[in-house]
RNA sequence: CGGGAUGUAGCGCAGUCUGGUAGCGCGCCUGCUUUGGGAGCAGGAUGUCGGGGGUUCGAAUCCCUCCAUCCCGACCA
C-alpha cells in the first residue's frame, strides 16, 4: 500500500469525548470514526487489523474442525417467542417491524437460527457432532455504550455453535473450543486468563470467560496466590471468611441493646459515630422473593452483596429487583438505613460470614434505632446461610490453596456448556443408534472480535501510539524514503524495495506522501507500525538501510542484502 | 432509568455571567521557500453558534421546549 492512496486520517489531538486509551488511540490513528452511539465505522487502516484477527479467529475454528457459516442478521420474532426469550431479553433486544407488520429483532446471537437451522437440517446421530461457527455483525441496544468499539451497540462477533448426541460428547466439543480460544489468543499476543464464569441470562452449566488483562476492563477477576484457580467476581466463592482464623462462632460476650441512631442511616456513618468495628455490623438488603413479597438478604457491613449469586437463588425473584423504600416500610414499618434481622418478619438469607458473627450491630426495623451486641440464637434465629457476597482481596481461594487476588479484565471470549436448553424448547431432535429420538447437547463459544483490536491497543501502547504485534499490525513495515523529491536513487531504491518486500510476504506501506519526516515518523508511530525502514542517501552509500522497531530506541544499519530476511523475521514470518 | 455536564469551523477550545454584525490554535486550499522528528512567510476558504419557539430595536449570549453527546450512578440501607 502506497500513503499516498491510503486514507491516514491522524488526528494530533485527543478528541475530548474519548476516556480510555484505545478508545482515544483508535480515533487518533485513524483506525475508527464514531457515526453515532455506539456505531462506528472502521476506516482502512482500522479495517486492516480489523481482518488480521478474523483471519486468526477464523484459522483456529477451522482447525478445530468448525465449519463456517453466515446466518441473517435479522431474524423473525417466531424464533425468539419459541425459545422464550422474545419477552426474557428486555430492551437489549432491537426490535423491528416489516411492511407487513411482522416483529422482527437485529441478532444480539444466534442460538435460536441455528437451532432451528439443525432441526431442519439433521436428523441422526450420523451426523454430529458439528459445530458451525460465523463472524458476523451483531446488535445490542446497550443501556450505555462507551469506551469505543470496547462496549458499542453494533459489533462484530465471532459465534459457534455445537451439537452433540450427548454431554460426553458436549464436553469433548467445549473442551476444543476452549484449546482454540487459547490459541487464538495466544497468537494474538495478548496477556490474557481463562476464568471460570457465571452462565448469565443464556443459561446452561459451566462456562469460561477469556479476560484480557488491563486496569481499564469493567470486569474483576478473581485470582489465587498459590494455584491456576481463576474466576470472574460474579462466580468465584466466598468462603466464610472468619475474622482471625477462627471458624466457628464466637460465645457471645455483650447484652443484647437498643441505641439511639438518629443519624446513622448508613454503615459508614454507624461505624464513625458509635466507633462500631465494620466487621461487627450488617447490611440488610431487601429484594423481591421468588413467590412475591420480599426476602431479606444479609451481608456483612465491609462485603458487597454478588448479585449474580443473590440471583441464582431458588428464593430470589430473577432478575434481582431490589425493594423500593415504599416495599420496604410497607413490609417492615422502617426505612432503610434501620433493618435488621431482629424481630424482622420475612425469609431471610444471610451470607456465610455472617452467619459466623458475633455481638454485631444491624437496623432495629425501627427508623433511627439501631441493636448493638446481636447474637445469633440467642436474639434471632440464624435463617438460611447462602454465599452472597463478591470476595475481596486476601479472602482464602475456594479450592483450598493460597488466598485471592484481583484484578481487571476485558471479556473477549465466553465459552458456554447450554446443554439442552434451546433444543428442548425449540425441539430440535435427532435419531440416536438405538432407534430413540433425543434432543442434541449445544455449547456455543463467542469472540468479541472488534473488543478485541480495543483490547491488544489497551495493551500495547506508549506515549507515542499505538504498538501492534506482528500478527495484528495494518502493515509489519513502513517504509520511508528520505528526501526523495531530490534523490532519483532514493525514489528508485524505495520502490524496488516495496516491490521485492510485498512479494517476500510482507505487508509493506510505502510512505511516499509529500511531506516531512517528522510528520512520517510520528504518523507511523501512532499507527503502531510494529517496524521502520529508512531509506536514504546516506545509508545507500554504503549499502545500507536504516531499521527501527517500534519499541526501539535507536537505529539500526543493516546490510541492504540481507534487509528481506531481516524483516522476514522481525515480522515474524518463516524463513522462506 | 436516575444524577451531572456539554453542544460555537474537520479537531481542540475561547466568547455566554454583563445582549450590539463570530474568534484563537491545529488542520485544509493557493504561491514561494523548506525537507532526518508534527516547517517558515504571504494570501485564502469554511459556521443554519444542536433544532424549534419566545423576549428584545437587536440573541451564540436571556427565557421555554425538544434533541444529541459525554461522564457518574443504577444494592452497598
Amino acid at each position: 500500500m502506497r500513503a499516498s492512496q491510503l486514507l491516514i486520517a491522524t488526528l494530533k489531538e485527543t478528541p475530548a469525548d474519548a476516556e480510555i486509551i484505545s478508545h482515544q488511540l483508535m480515533l487518533r490513528a485513524g483506525m475508527i470514526r464514531r457515526l453515532t452511539s455506539g456505531l462506528y465505522t472502521w476506516l482502512p487502516v482500522g479495517l486492516k487489523t480489523l481482518r488480521k484477527v478474523e483471519r486468526i479467529v477464523r484459522e483456529e475454528m477451522d482447525r478445530a474442525g468448525a465449519q463456517e457459516v453466515l446466518m441473517p442478521a435479522v431474524q423473525p420474532a417466531e424464533l425468539w417467542q419459541e425459545s422464550g426469550r422474545w419477552d426474557k431479553y428486555g430492551d437489549l433486544l432491537l426490535r423491528l417491524k416489516d411492511r407487513h407488520d411482522r416483529d422482527y429483532c437485529v441478532g444480539p446471537t444466534h442460538e435460536e437460527v441455528i437451532t432451528d437451522l439443525v432441526r431442519k437440517e439433521i436428523a441422526s446421530y450420523k451426523q454430529l457432532p458439528a459445530n458451525f461457527y460465523q463472524i458476523q455483525t451483531k446488535f445490542r441496544d446497550e443501556t450505555r455504550p462507551r469506551f469505543g468499539v470496547m462496549r458499542s451497540r453494533e459489533f462484530i462477533m465471532k459465534d459457534a455453535y455445537s451439537f452433540d448426541v450427548d454431554q460426553a460428547g458436549l464436553k469433548r466439543s467445549y473442551q476444543l473450543m476452549y484449546d482454540a480460544y487459547m490459541r487464538i489468543f495466544t497468537r494474538l499476543g495478548l496477556d490474557f486468563r481463562a476464568v471460570e464464569a457465571d452462565n448469565g441470562d443464556i443459561g446452561g452449566t459451566g462456562s469460561h470467560e477469556f479476560q484480557v488483562l488491563a486496569d481499564s476492563g469493567e470486569d474483576a477477576v478473581v485470582f489465587s496466590t498459590e494455584s491456576d484457580y481463576a474466576a470472574n467476581i460474579e462466580k468465584a466463592e466466598a468462603l466464610a471468611a472468619p475474622l482471625g482464623s477462627n471458624t466457628e462462632r464466637a460465645a457471645p460476650s455483650e447484652e443484647l441493646r437498643l441505641v439511639d441512631t438518629p443519624n446513622a442511616k448508613t454503615i459508614a456513618t454507624l461505624v464513625e459515630q458509635f466507633k462500631l468495628p465494620i466487621e461487627k455490623t450488617v447490611k440488610t438488603l431487601m429484594v423481591h422473593a421468588a413467590e412475591g413479597g420480599l426476602i431479606a438478604l444479609l451481608v456483612r457491613g465491609d462485603h458487597e452483596l454478588n448479585d449474580v449469586k443473590a440471583e441464582n437463588l431458588s428464593q430470589v425473584a430473577a432478575p434481582l429487583t431490589m425493594a423500593s423504600e415504599e416495599e420496604i416500610r410497607a413490609a417492615v414499618g422502617a426505612g432503610p438505613g434501620s433493618l435488621g434481622p431482629v424481630n424482622l418478619d420475612m425469609p431471610i438469607i444471610v451470607d456465610r460470614s455472617v452467619a459466623l458473627m458475633s455481638d454485631f450491630g444491624a437496623g432495629a426495623n425501627t427508623d433511627g434505632k439501631h441493636y448493638f451486641g446481636i447474637n445469633w440464637e440467642r436474639d434471632a434465629a440464624l435463617p438460611e446461610v447462602a454465599d452472597l457476597r463478591n470476595v475481596v482481596e486476601g479472602d482464602p481461594s475456594p479450592d483450598g490453596k493460597g488466598t485471592l487476588a484481583i484484578k481487571r479484565g476485558i471479556e473477549v471470549g465466553h465459552v458456554f456448556q447450554l446443554g439442552q436448553k434451546y433444543s428442548e424448547s425449540m425441539n430440535a431432535t435427532v435419531l440416536g443408534d438405538n432407534g430413540k429420538t433425543s434432543h442434541p447437547w449445544m455449547g456455543c463459544y463467542g469472540i468479541g472480535v472488534t473488543r478485541l483490536v480495543a483490547a491488544a491497543i489497551e495493551q500495547n501502547h506508549d506515549d507515542a501510539g499505538i504498538i501492534w504485534p506482528n500478527a495484528l499490525a495494518p502493515f509489519h513495515v513502513a517504509l520511508v524514503p528520505m528526501n526523495a523529491h531530490k534523490s532519483q536513487r532514493v525514489r528508485e531504491e524505495s520502490e524496488r524495495l516495496y516491490q521485492t518486500l510485498t512479494t517476500a510476504g510482507l505487508d509493506v506501506l510505502l510512505d511516499d506522501r509529500d511531506t516531512r519526516p517528522g510528520v512520517k515518523f510520528a504518523d507511523l508511530e501512532l499507527m503502531g507500525v510494529p517496524h521502520r525502514i529508512v531509506v536514504g542517501d546516506r545509508g545507500l552509500d554504503n549499502g545500507e538501510l536504516e531499521y527501527k522497531g517500534r519499541r526501539d530506541s535507536d537505529v539500526t544499519m543493516i546490510p541492504a542484502e540481507q534487509v528481506i530476511d531481516f524483516l522476514r523475521e522481525k515480522a515474524g514470518l518463516a524463513q522462506a
